[in-house]
DNA sequence: GTAGAAACATTCATGGATGTATGTAAAGTG
DNA sequence: CACTTTACATACATCCATGAATGTTTCTAC
């Protein structure tokens, strides 16, 4: 059945993504054919060529609609923030709340994480949602900068150095919710942030 | 040229699995055809359908091959111990020590990490690698929950939640550490777990 | 109301990966 | 010294995913 109008594509490439991110989820990107996909959109492998050039951009397309909407609250600017190691914290459990409250943001993080492959043409691809964690947890090497020289925290420290913890701890606590969403909780990620922030208040980091 | 006895035999087995290691790194599993594994080795497809069944008990003996001597390191008892933090820090520092010393461990690491998709038969595979990591991390929970017990952490402390953020932490490191093994350092895993572990002490976790 | 283009469906040709079957040389066994 | 088994190499048949080519229907523009 042949959709006409613009809006009526629109939402075939929806049908799309949607079922590419379930079948995804489910068997993985390498193993997924785009006849899987078809199937499982109800339509046929025509429709998927008709959209897009190949698997790698069905990806990327899913990739980019589940992303592009999360980058929105990661921007910030510590600079002339007065409380940036507070403002820090709520930032990261405010973006961890919104990959809570949509199941849709864990079976995308989950793919990209544990059901696709870091080679070849997925490497931009990947890197384009890791650069998203990244330029979001970048930030955070600015705002330990300015609490430094607020006097929030020891000189010793070395905010790119604390940077890279906080960035590695936080990339863990998201692979291991994705793997395993009942167990870890956004309690204990506030939990985690705290435990790190008063042990590089007090000295133990740098 | 046909290889007669044991001994070249399974010389010819580790062969074959150095050329899985090198190719999975570089393709990914799934893209690794057997042919691709056969050329690095130096072998025929034969060869390698004669020491295994197919892809999977590759990439299973792969696994095995690397993590099995990396498993006696974290077997430990902290019922009796009267520094249980101390212990699990140093046990901890000393597992990565013996990873980073052999650029092997990075590598196969990396694949289990990046380069292999987390779905269908390849799942138990993955898991053991997992569970290595899981049954080693495990022992942390023994750990702090002994230390709590000396009086060593205050009571409102959680076991199996701090050993669940110190196992996300530690994840966390090791995945970004098999991406930019030049950007992290020992030292800088020191200092996370001295910062998580000084909070934890000081009544900010839990 | 007719031509063209959009939005798909259907069909076809191709390659390449897998598993198996068979061939073969050397080593072990009695 | 026969023969059997090990340890591979070579050859073959099958399947299946891809991409392109072509067919079909509906809307849109003039």
């Amino acid at each position: 059945m042949v959709r006409k109008t613009k809006e009526d594509a629109l939402e075939t490439r929806n049908t799309i993504l949607d079922a590419a991110e379930t079948v995804f989820y489910r068997k993985g990107v390498a193993r997924t054919t785009l006849t899987d996909i078809a199937e499982a959109a109800g339509v046929t492998r025509g429709a998927i060529y008709w959209h897009f050039a190949n698997k790698g951009e069905v990806f990327d397309a899913m990739m980019r609609r589940a992303i592009d909407p999360l980058e929105a609250i990661s921007e910030a600017d510590y600079s002339t923030s007065a409380q940036p190691l507070e403002e820090l914290r709520t930032r990261i459990l405010t973006t961890m709340e919104r990959i809570d409250s949509d199941p849709r943001y864990i079976r995308v993080f989950a793919i990209a994480m544990h059901k696709s492959e870091y080679v070849d043409e997925m490497v931009p691809l990947v890197d384009q949602c890791l650069e998203c964690c990244d330029r979001h947890l970048l930030r955070q090497e600015q705002a330990i900068a300015v609490a430094r020289q607020l006097g929030h925290l020891p000189a010793k420290v070395d905010p790119h150095r604390a940077a890279l913890s906080l960035s590695a701890m936080i990339d863990g606590l998201i692979a291991s919710w994705c793997l395993q969403p009942e167990v870890y909780s956004l309690d204990l990620a506030g939990n985690m942030i705290d435990c790190f922030f008063y042990g590089m208040k007090n000295g133990a980091c740098g």
